[in-house]
DNA sequence: TTGTAGGCGTTATCAG
DNA sequence: CTGATAACGCCTACAA
C-alpha cells in the first residue's frame, strides 16, 4: 500500500494525498476529508524511509555509549531514557556501543554506522572515552556531556560535579572525619578524573587536608569497588570514611566491609555517587550523590536538538549533582 | 557523496559501483580495485535507507517492551542485549515503549511506529502484556518470549519456568519448611500467572501443601515488594519462607525484614528471581532463581531471524531457569 | 487548488 | 562483464 494506492482509491492525484499526509492547508477539504477517509480505512502508514530520503532528513540520531562497566544499570537507564526521549520528538536512536566487546575498532563501527543512517547529530555520553571517539571524522552536531574541556563545535552538557561532592565533604567534615578516603574509577577515563579533580576541590573548599594515600584506583564496578574497599582497609591507617566514583563501586564496598564485620554508618562513613534507586534498599540505605541518567539523557537529547536545529538561543544546559543524605555515614570510629 | 560521484570518479558506470559494494564477483578486478580506491579515499558509506527503499527490505526489527516496573534493570538489560546481537547481525532495531507513560494508546502507537519502519519482525518481550498487543494488526513475523500459550502465527521461546522453581522448592522442604509463602506480581500480568503456576505445581511435585493465605500479590517492583512482605509479617502466622515473582520485589522484602529486625537466612527464608547482578551484593547474597536477559534477548532475536529468514529447520528453543544457592535461606525458625 | 514531472540514492533488469 | 534504464515510495517545484 502506498501513496498511489490511496490516490487511486480517493480519485485524486498522489500529490494531493502526499499534501493531506503533510497537512498542507491550501488542500480543499473535502477532498482532503475523502483522502483521510481512505487511509484511515486501509490502515495505511508513510514509508519512513521514502520520506527520509525524499526530504534528505534521516530523522535518525547517533547515540555512542561504552557499557564497559559490566552490569551497571546507569548505562542502560541512560540509553532507555534517551530513547524514550527522542521518540517523544519524532526521532530514531540509533545505539553503537564503543567497546572492545563488540569489535576490535569501535571507533570506525561507530562511524561507519552512524554515517550510513544519515544520523542527524549524534550524542556521545561514555562518560570517559570522548578523547578516543573525537577521532570521528563526522560533519553532523555531536554533543558530549560532562567533557572536561570544551571542544572546538562541540556541544557540552556540562556537569557539576562539585555541588554534590561540596556537601559530601562538607557532611563528612562536620562529623570529624579528618582521614577522607576516595574509590577511584581508572584515571585513564577523563571522567573519573573529573570527579577526582572535584572531590580534590571539594576537600579544599571545606579546609580539609587530602591525603593520596587514602585513594584507591579500582575498575569503576561492583567487584573493581569490593577490591578497592579491601586495599583501603588493609591500610595501617585506614579512612574513616569513603566517598566513591559510583553506586555501584559503593555497594561492592559494602560488601567488603560486611565480610569484614564492618558497617557502613556505624564503623566507617560510605558515600557512593549516581543515586541508583538500588540505594535506597542497601543495609544501610547508601547516601549518595546523584547523578541522573533519566534527566542527562534528557539534558543532551535537547542539546542535540538544538544543534540540529540550529537554535539560536541556545539554552545553558548544566546537570547540578546534588549530595542525597541517607544511611550509611557516622561519625568516625575510634580504631 | 553518492554513488554517481564514485563512478565520475573513477571512470565508470554507477551500476559498476553498486557490484563493487555489494561483492558481485563478475565485476573485473581491475574496476573494482579502482572503485574500492576512490570509495577508501573519499570516505564513502552507502546510504541505508535509499539500499532499503530499494532493496525493500528495512533491515529492522521492532522490540516491544513495558518497562512498567520503575527502574527494574532487567528490562534495560533485555533492550541492551537485544540491540547488541541485532546489530551483530546487521540489523537496526526499533524500541517501542508499551506502557501508559508514553502515551494514552500504546498499542496504535507501537504498531504506527513499527509498520512506518517497515520492521521485518517484532519481537514482544514485555512478559505479560502480550495479549493486550496481540491486537496488532500486523502482517510481520512476531516473537514472544513466555507466552503461556501459544498464539496462531506466533513464535514462542519457550520458558521453564518450573526447573528453577523445582530446585528451589526442594531446597526449602529439604530444609524443613511447612509455610512456604509467595510474593507474586500483578496476576494481571500472564507472566505473573505463569510464575504462580510454575510455583504450584512445583511445591505439588515436592509433596508440599500449599497455602493461598501465604501469597501476597503486589507491584513487582522495589516497593511492591517491601509492601509485600509487610503484608506477610503481619499475618498471624507468617511464612518460614518467601519466594519472589522476581529480585526487585525480593530486594524490597529485604527492606522490610531488616526494619523489623529480621534477618533472611537466619530469621526467614528468601529466594528472588531473576539473578540481576546486585544479588551477589546484597547482605545476605541473595539465593535466586536465574532468568537472564542476556540470554533470553539472545534467544529471542535468533527466534526473530528464523522467522523472517523462513527458516526451514526451527531451532527448540527454550530458556530453562536455574535455580542459584545463595546466603538467604535458611531452615525454618521458631516463632 | 490540483496534477504532472523530476529527483532523492540505491538496486535490479536488460541489452549490448 | 558493463552500462543504460527503470523501479522503490515519497516530496516538491512548476505548470495548469
Amino acid at each position: 500500500m502506498n501513496i498511489r494506492e490511496i490516490a487511486k482509491r480517493a480519485r485524486v492525484s498522489h500529490s494531493t494525498v502526499s499534501r493531506v499526509i503533510n497537512q498542507v492547508d491550501t488542500v480543499d477539504p473535502r477532498l482532503a476529508r475523502r483522502v483521510q477517509a481512505v487511509i484511515q480505512e486501509v490502515g495505511y502508514r508513510p514509508n519512513f524511509q521514502a520520506r527520509a530520503l525524499a526530504r534528505g532528513r534521516s530523522h535518525t540520531v547517533g547515540l555512542i555509549v561504552s557499557e564497559l562497566s559490566g552490569g551497571n544499570p546507569f548505562f542502560s537507564e541512560i540509553i532507555l531514557y534517551f530513547e524514550r526521549v527522542a521518540v517523544e520528538h519524532g526521532y530514531e536512536v540509533l545505539v553503537s556501543f564503543a567497546d572492545k566487546e563488540t569489535h576490535p575498532d569501535p571507533v570506525t563501527v561507530c562511524a561507519s554506522r552512524m554515517q550510513e543512517r544519515q544520523v542527524e547529530g549524534i550524542a556521545t555520553l561514555t562518560f570517559g572515552m570522548e578523547e578516543q571517539l573525537a577521532k570521528f571524522p563526522i560533519s553532523v552536531p555531536m554533543v558530549y556531556a560532562g567533557a572536561d574541556h570544551d571542544l572546538q563545535g562541540v556541544r557540552n552538557v556540562r556537569i557539576n560535579y562539585l555541588s554534590g561532592f561540596r556537601d559530601a565533604v562538607k557532611h563528612l567534615v562536620e562529623f570529624g572525619h579528618q582521614r577522607i578516603g576516595y574509590l577511584s574509577g581508572q584515571l585513564g577515563w577523563s571522567s573519573m578524573r573529573t570527579r577526582f579533580e572535584a572531590l580534590r576541590k571539594a576537600m579544599k573548599l571545606a579546609g580539609a587536608s587530602f591525603d593520596k594515600d587514602l585513594v584507591a584506583e579500582c575498575d569503576h564496578t561492583w567487584d573493581g569497588g569490593a577490591q578497592g574497599m579491601a586495599t583501603l582497609l588493609n591500610l595501617p591507617k585506614p579512612p574513616t570514611a569513603v566517598l566513591c566514583c559510583n553506586d555501584v563501586a559503593a555497594v561492592g564496598a559494602l560488601k567488603t566491609l560486611a565480610s569484614r564485620g564492618l558497617q557502613a554508618g556505624k564503623d566507617v562513613a560510605l558515600i557512593g555517587f549516581d543515586d541508583l534507586t538500588i540505594c535506597r534498599f542497601m543495609q544501610p540505605a547508601l547516601t549518595t550523590i546523584q547523578f541522573s541518567p533519566r534527566e542527562i539523557a534528557g539534558l543532551a537529547f535537547r542539546a542535540l536538538l538544538e544543534e540540529i536545529q540550529a537554535t539560536k538561543e541556545k539554552s545553558n544546559l548544566e546537570y547540578k549533582t546534588k549530595f542525597v543524605l541517607r544511611e550509611s555515614t557516622c561519625a568516625p570510629r575510634a580504631q
